[in-house]
DNA sequence: ATAATAGAGGATAATTTTATCCTTTATGAT
DNA sequence: ATCATAAAGGATAAAATTATCCTCTATTAT
């Protein structure tokens, strides 16, 4: 459904958005802890999500990622768009050049209402809502043990 | 949401499955043409789908593949089962390594619904119902002019 | 029996995705 | 000003997926 380095940046901008909401701003390192993504690979996604303003970033000494009010109602369909495209969502579940519908592949009359499921999904919470939802403890973001 | 393979695969299946309704088997060369699969790939999705029972196989002239009796009231669920496995429908949407009701991670609760849905989606007709309606004009599995 | 046909199987190639490493640049702490 | 820190950027490597090719084997028509 979505591509291991989008599940990495979901769960990566999740935990960033927590450690916003505290004031800090946190490193690839420490994100990597964290979510139990490949420290490198987290860092070439964020790099990414950052040129496209999606997060910020600074450099030096206290720098590191943030999710602040300038991103502020972030969703994951946003992260989604950014990482692996709309092909999700617009295009032939089938691998049909184009969906459509007027020619419609065996399975465009269902997948509609299931993408229709997936973007609210991914649009219905904001990303800080999922943060909190992790600081409650409800839901995780790893399954290390956290220290 | 398929791999590749797995979409050609499902195409693939669907064609043979309406040309066996009238008591035809089809080669990899027919099924390429009519579905717009490359050639050498769909042969080998095919070998491998026959290796498991899934659809039939003979060698030799007026050989080919079908999908008889002995595959009656075959899923799409069964085929995507057997190519991409069950990962979609039994793993972490996020990566986790399992997907935990107990610790579940932040799609988690959605995440079921969308998996029952799409389990619908392929379960709910057989392969020969969804070859009827391409039969009948209602859907197509190629984007090319059909001869 | 023979020849032609078509899948099976194995090897290989190309591409994309995933993952890592190293150097440079910006920035904050001292 | 200097130094340490951390992201940016570019190059590279490893693995998985997608795609192709060639030989072998089974089968059928003649
Ligand atoms: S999903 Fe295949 S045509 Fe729309
Ligand atoms: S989908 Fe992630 S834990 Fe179930």
């Amino acid at each position: 459904m979505f591509s291991r380095a989008c599940q990495y940046g979901i769960r990566a901008v999740i935990y960033i958005c927590g450690e916003s909401q505290k004031g800090n701003k946190v490193g690839a390192k420490q994100i990597s802890e964290k979510t139990g993504v490949p420290e490198p690979f987290i860092a070439k996604i964020l790099q990414d999500l950052a040129r496209k303003k999606i997060i910020g970033s600074t450099k030096g000494p206290t720098g590191g990622f943030f999710v602040d009010g300038r991103h502020q109602e972030l969703t994951l369909k946003q992260l989604v768009d950014a990482i692996d495209g709309e092909e999700l969502f617009t295009g032939c579940s089938l691998g049909l050049e184009n969906c459509s519908e007027a020619n419609p592949c065996p399975l465009h009359g269902e997948i509609k209402q299931i993408r229709l499921s997936i973007v609210r999904m991914l649009t219905q919470k904001s990303i800080k809502e999922f943060a909190e939802e992790v600081e409650k403890g409800e839901t995780v973001l790893s399954r290390m043990i956290q220290t």
